[in-house]
DNA sequence: TCCGATGTACGATCTAGTTAGTTAACACAA
DNA sequence: TTGTGTTAACTAACTAGATCGTACATCGGA
């Protein structure tokens, strides 16, 4: 192995820096919101300081459109490892659903972020030009399934992939984005560990009963 | 009519009052969140001022959940009047559906004030006496459906009403939580008045093929 | 005179962002 | 080798403005 130059190491250095920063804000901003959210928290609880975070990211927004950035770039990288070309069409809309749950399920931070970038009305987005035109692989994906399935005549003919998108998310995102006022109200736990192996198949159920009626 | 003693009129004028400032809160704290909503700004849109608001209400918390709980009281009063008795299982979970779905539409500040309070993880609703213990008139229109339907033996016997109130709270939800991310990401918007009945329908048929299956 | 209702102005605190300066690595000429 | 200038990386302390809440005065009816 070669030794590692000087310029490569600071380099990772710097990386390691900016990942540690964007680790603590994601967490900052997914637990207290964009405005409530405080820069010199996020700061001291990072390994630098409040100065190198407006060295590195520029402002408070910057650093919380590279948070989001991170987080959507992380499910995109998840989705494209789909491979379902090999199932019947009704196990691949199964396993798609069950990806999309078990993801939202284990990253109740991005769900946050984002809940509380709508409440911004997606701005952040907006202004983001990785997250404009991002390609999104499960959306694709969905759509082969959905052609191999009404190619075959089991899946009805007037479904948009899209729609089924909306119907798996909302699901999925309900389920954890809610789950505080539903609690609070219904006295229910929708994250209840004994209750998941009931919701995860009922997501299935539901979008196969649809996609075959 | 007897003339109003001055007492009562002093009560309405109070009233009178109050409920501007419900308005006004509603919109500020929909708008910008908790944290995000500016006491000034919403005494400034008033027909009163900042010291009034902490007269009547106490502080910035207490308002919010007299906001929260004026509008959970009226989708509760919406629900109360459901009527479907007279209806067959399968059109009075399609009626019930559809009174989420127009309500949701109609009230997107409503869904907001959800979205804000679960970025707080309910502390607000689980400190409002008035929210903690609130009866809930859908949840028992749904389980008499569902009985009804099973009784007839048209609707699958495994499902929890609370579960059907989920598919259907997660699926209007989501259609106005969702909106601008989702708008930001796919291109399309989800309250397109073109698309809205297509949703309406899809929902009905997504938990019929679902309860009849 | 009493007391609830209301107006005005202020203060204590918080917070995003900046100013001004330091340190350390390096390039290069003498 | 050593001195010197340059630049990126970094630190600590500060500021300007915002924001919740309040102290204090006043008003008006009973």
């Amino acid at each position: 192995m070669a030794a590692p130059s000087a310029d490569a190491e600071r380099q990772r250095d710097k990386d390691r820096t900016r990942a540690d920063i964007l680790d603590v804000a994601t967490r900052e901003f997914a637990d207290k919101g964009y405005t409530g959210a405080r820069v010199d928290e996020i700061a001291e609880r990072t390994s630098t300081t409040k100065r190198m975070i407006y060295y590195y990211f520029g402002g408070k927004e910057q650093l919380y459109i590279a948070v989001l950035e991170r987080a959507y770039l992380a499910i995109r990288a998840l989705e494209a490892e789909l491979d379902v070309e090999h199932l019947e069409p009704e196990d691949a809309i199964r396993r798609l659903a069950e990806l999309t749950f078990d993801h939202h399920e284990a990253h109740p931070d991005f769900i946050r972020l984002v809940s509380i970038e709508n409440i911004h009305r997606a701005e952040h987005i907006a202004r983001s030009e990785v997250l404009a035109g991002l390609a999104n692989p499960a959306l694709d994906c969905l759509t082969q399934i959905l052609e191999r399935g009404r190619a075959a005549g089991r899946f009805r003919t007037d479904v948009d992939p899209l729609d089924v998108h909306i119907a798996i998310s909302s699901f999925c995102v309900f389920r954890l984005a809610n789950r505080h006022t539903f609690a609070a109200i219904f006295g229910r736990d929708m994250l209840d560990p004994a209750r998941r192996e009931h919701y995860r198949r009922m997501l299935g159920d539901m979008l196969i009963d649809y996609l075959t009626s």
